[in-house]
Formats: C-alpha cells, structure tokens, sequence
RNA sequence: GUGGGUGUAGCUCAGUUGGUUAGAGUGCCUGGUUGUGGCCCAGGAGGUCGAGGGUUCGAGUCCCUUCACUCACCCCA
C-alpha cells in the first residue's frame, strides 16, 4: 500500500520537539497572567465575510491566500488566516464590552495560508495572538510593546530589532495616499511591475519592495510621519517617550507599512537575523477602526501576532533541560513476576510516579537497557526469587547500589523513589 | 504564481569514466553472564536508490517527464 503523506505546508511536530513548544506556551502562560490577560478560545472556521471585511478585500492574505471553501449549508468559510477578526467578532457576538469595557485577551492556535511554503514559513503555521481592547491611550501601545520584548527576552531570544511607525488614522492617511500615489505616477517608469499594480491597489506598500530602483525612486517620497494630523503625531510621540521610560530599545522605520488594512496608528514588527528571510518574529498594531468595522461600538484596540513556529526555530535545542522527576522501570522475570510487575506499575502511576514496564519478555539485560535508555531513576528488579519471599530488588540507576524492598508495601517503595 | 537546489536504510550521508550481491556512521533487535544498564566487541533485521518512461548487453549513475522536499522572489507571523 503506498503511504499517505501529509498536505503540503502542513507539518508533524513529533515528540522530540513537543517538549519546546510547551516550555514556551508554559512562560508565555505565565507571563500574559501577570500583565493581566486572560485567554480566549475562539474557533479555526469563520464565515469568509469576516476576513473580508476585517482584513480587508485588497490585500494579499484575502485575495489569494485563504483556503476557502462553499459549505454543504451553501456558504462561504474560510480556514482562520488570522486571529485578531475571531478575537473582535467573538468581543462583539458576546457584548464582552457591556461587561467591561476595557479586554486583554490572548488566543494559541494555528492559522492557515495557502502560500508557497519555505523556512519559517507554512501553510499551518500557529500564532501566539494578544489582543487589547477599549484603550486608546499611548501609554497602553508603549505597554504591549514593552511586555512582548520582556516576553521574547526571556524565552531566550537575542538580537531582537523593534521597529515602529505611525501609519496615520482615517482622517490623515487618505490625504497621504493621494499625495504618495501622485508622487508615484510621475514616476510610474522606474517601478517593477508589482509595484504598479500597487499604484492602484495600495500604493503604501511599494515602501516595502525590496526591488533596487523602487527603493531609489521611493525614497524621495512623502513619508507618512511627515503628514499624520496632529493627534496622530502626538499619540506616536507619547508612545516613543513610554518605550523609553521602560528602556525598551526601538528604532523608528518610517517606511513600514503593514499587509493588513485595518492598522491605524502605531504599527511594529520585531525582527530577528537568525530567521533567514521570513525573519520577523512578531507583527502588530493599533487599530481603532476594526470594532466598528465589523459591526461593533467604537472601541479601540492593539494588538500582536507572534510567529510561534518561527519562535521555536531560534530556541537553540541545548537548553533544554531534561526532565528529572522520579522515574521507575519494572524488570520483570517470568509470568508470575509480569504480572506482579503490571499491578506495581499501574498503582505507582496513580500515586504519581512516573513508571514504565516490558511486556514482550525480554532479557533482563535487554530490560535494564531500556530503563537506562528512559534515564530511569530506579528498576525495580521482580524474578521468582522476589516472587517467593515478597520482596524485589530497587536499583538506583545512578550509583548501581541495590537494595531489597517488600513488594506488599506500596508506600515504602514510592519513599524510596521520591527520595 | 515564478526561479534555483536536492531526492540512496528509521536518521545523517558515501557511492569513481555506466559494470556483477548498493555501502558507512548512527538508531533498532540479539548475543558476549543461569538474573543486572551506560563503555567495548560480535552478529542480525532494515533499501521498489522519490515515481514513470527512454538510451544501453548492462542505469543509483546518462536523457526526458512527473512528484515531493528545500531555499529565494512575492507576502507575512
């Protein structure tokens, strides 16, 4: 029979590396209770309408992206290709705003993309998703920001390069758009053919082309800083002042610009080398027009996604430390002994010892192999002999003393275990 | 969607100008002790050489097609 093989994009994460993503989601757990956020579960299926409006037709996620598909009800859902829409659309459905106005809220899970696939980048990839909702004040974006950098910190992360920008609100960015877009179309010739295409779809992420001459022909163009209103520019003032208050180090990218349209205000992106090209680690913004947008009240919000698979693939495998609870394997001899063996290792387990056992009838030789491959603590040794006069043999695995132990006494046994 | 690279054992990889039975390391199993792990030694299992077609007396090796993986563009986390 031939194998069946996973879709394309879409990948195991086997045991080995398991250990990994659980320490982070661990930390990450930990740390998203001290800053006060609580976790929302939201589902993987949305109506596609969500994503269109949310993200907004134009872009690239919604035009090509999603894996979308007609539902036997005869409507349209898409595969998340993102959190922040489930977040607001669930903050919405449920009133979350009539019972507080003010949400933090946090969401893990995968999201789906059907690109083309390559380091750091898959077509399920999962995402580590904060969201703040009802606070418009600077010092709030200065705040997530501040958090997310400890947060990448202490996973271990270095070298880490925080970018920000302002991308302007509803009543300046249009009046810049048109100034970019006249600037552009004098100079149409020195573009490539993307970023023409992009002079009429959205012309402000030609500040983004990697291409040599749209950089040159770009960089004598408006940029946004220069012509946010003044609100704008005041709120992007405060939140630099507050990053620098909690020194937390940025650098300001006046051409950033993001892919999805709802951004407004503050836009980041945290970027690391070690990635290869995909090399931003985190991505986020402001984005106060988003509730209204998908049909709730007007409330602010900003928020994060973090790249998880990305971030795992810069943990370096070495400091991970192995797992030093007590640890048993039960070396039965013979039928009689097995069965022993099988009712000891049972009951430990519900005491809440780890414990491990053979049931093919090796050697004991082969048996105390394994118990040393599972880096087991102790092998309690059971034959006829131990049968006989109710007792076993204990092994402690790391310094090869044996001593004998009444197999009757559960309890005698897991004190010398748990030492 | 576009371009480059790579497909040989579970894993990492050798394999000469086309030549007989395709190798190594590691992992796995067994033995070296009648009931004792790590180190060492010996043996064993495990491969449609990604798939299909072609050239040839003969193809892992050359040619074509295709698929997968991978890196980059694009875009993003």
């Amino acid at each position: 029979m031939a194998k069946i093989t996973s879709v394309r994009g879409f990948r195991d994460i086997l045991p080995d590396e398991t250990p990994k993503w659980q320490r982070v989601e661990e930390k990450v757990r930990e740390i998203f209770f001290n800053f006060g956020i609580q976790e929302i579960r939201i589902p993987i299926l949305e109506k596609t309408e969500l994503f269109k409006r949310g993200i907004g037709e134009a872009t690239d996620i919604v035009e090509k992206e999603m894996y979308t598909f007609l539902d036997r009800g005869n409507e349209y859902l898409t595969m998340r290709p993102e959190a922040t829409a489930s977040v607001i659309r669930a903050y919405i459905e449920h009133n979350l705003y009539e019972k507080d106005p003010v949400a933090k809220l946090f969401t893990i899970g995968p999201m789906f993309r059907r690109e083309r696939p390559q380091k750091g980048r898959f077509r399920q990839f999962h995402q580590i998703n904060v969201e703040f909702l009802g606070q418009e004040d600077p010092r709030i974006d200065a705040e997530l920001m501040s958090m997310l950098m400890y947060l990448l910190g202490e996973l271990g992360l270095k070298e880490l390069k925080l970018e920000i920008n302002s991308l302007g609100c509803d009543i300046c960015r249009p009046a810049f758009r048109e100034k970019v877009t006249g600037f552009l179309k004098d100079r149409e010739g020195k573009l490539c053919e993307d970023c023409r295409r992009r002079l009429g779809t959205n012309p402000l992420r030609i500040f983004d082309c990697k291409n040599e001459s749209c950089q040159e022909t770009i960089s004598g163009a408006p940029v946004i800083l220069d012509f946010i209103c003044g609100e704008c520019k005041e709120h992007f003032e405060k939140v630099t002042e507050h990053l620098e208050i909690l020194s937390v180090p940025s650098v300001i990218n006046r051409r950033m610009v993001r892919g999805l349209d709802y951004y407004t205000r503050t836009a980041f992106e945290i970027t690391t080398q070690a990635l290869g090209a995909q090399n931003a680690v985190t991505g986020g913004g402001r984005y106060d027009g988003l509730v209204q947008m998908l049909g709730g009240p007007a409330v602010s919000g900003i928020g994060f996604a973090i790249g998880f698979d990305r971030l795992i693939s810069m943990l370096s495998d070495a400091d991970e430390e192995s797992d030093v609870r007590p640890n048993i394997f039960i070396a039965a001899l013979g039928d009689e002994a097995q069965g022993r063996a099988f009712f000891i290792c049972n009951t430990l387990r519900r005491a809440g010892i780890r414990a491990e056992m053979d049931f093919a009838g090796r050697s004991l030789k082969s048996q105390m192999k394994r118990a040393n491959k599972l880096s087991c603590s102790h092998t309690l040794i059971i034959g006829d002999k131990e049968i006989d006069d109710g007792t076993a043999q204990l092994r402690n695995m790391q310094d090869g003393t044996q001593e004998p132990v009444n197999i009757q006494d559960a309890g005698a046994l897991i004190q010398i275990v748990t030492g």
